[in-house]
DNA sequence: GCGACAG
DNA sequence: ATCTTGTCGC
């Protein structure tokens, strides 16, 4: 299976060298890769969705990606895994794809089974150029792929209610870019917004599906963890090999 | 120029 | 994101 798609960016060999770039030619790779962005309905509903995040290392200058893969009905983790590579890139409000993107594409292809769908920690349409991390992943993959962040970056919006379920919608001047969801009673809401292939109101349900008991998502969660654990035990096995 | 600013 | 123990509230 033809995977990723070259097709989506005219060449892959352009996209492979995209990775290393200036700010400003990164502000314009986003703006030129923004169009191909669909934001549309779920044609299938999901049975396996995955998860990815990442876990960084400033003195040793690592991360270390996570992907785990959870099938639906019920909600149970069907497979994990985790690579380390360097960091690529420094933290820039904006640029969020260039840090984390590589690692991430790098762990779903370490991953064991397939997925019909992905939850990415960090905002999906809800981004300058409407085109955040979940947007370049889900490109990239070309599978419906929802953008769950903890906190804004960009937009306004109501307060959601405070029941579970609850929502708000995000916009930026009249356009909704996402939605404020409240993945549990009391807690602070997420800021879900479509990456690619998903709209607004499947990326909500997908969202609250995958939810169990926990502020995130559980793919997003799992992978959290297991990007956590990978670096800790990655320290200790680097540095008993005197590394 | 100043403040905001995913992870 | 990361540095980090105990403490407050549902
Ligand atoms: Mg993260």
């Amino acid at each position: 299976m033809p995977w990723p798609p070259k097709e989506a960016y005219g060449s892959l060999d352009a996209m492979l060298h995209a990775w290393d770039l200036e700010i400003p030619a990164a502000k314009a790779l986003q703006a030129e890769l923004a169009p191909q962005v669909r934001v549309e309905p779920l044609r299938s509903p999901p049975k396996v969705v995955a998860g990815v995040d990442i876990a960084f290392d400033k003195p040793s200058g690592r991360l270390f990606a996570a992907a785990v893969a959870f099938r639906l009905d019920p909600l149970e983790q069907i497979a994990a895994v985790s690579v380390c590579r360097p960091i690529p890139f420094p933290y820039v409000p904006g640029y969020l794809s260039f840090r984390e993107a590589p690692a991430i594409l790098a762990a779903l292809e370490a991953l064991p089974v397939s997925f019909d769908a992905l939850l990415v920690d960090g905002q999906g349409l809800a981004h300058p150029r409407r085109f955040g991390l979940a947007c370049h992943v889900g490109l990239w993959i070309d599978r419906p792929t929802v953008g769950c962040a903890k906190s804004r970056l960009i937009g306004e919006h109501e307060e959601p209610g405070i029941e579970r379920g609850s929502t708000a919608i995000l916009r930026k001047g009249d356009d909704r870019i996402g939605t404020v969801l409240r993945t549990r009673t009391n807690v602070r809401p997420l800021f879900v917004s479509p990456g690619h292939r998903i709209d607004f109101a499947g990326s909500i349900e997908l969202t609250l599906r995958c939810t169990a008991g926990y502020r995130m998502p559980e793919p997003t969660r799992q992978a959290d963890r297991l990007a956590a654990a990978a670096k800790r035990e990655g320290l200790a096995a680097s540095e008993s090999a005197g590394g």
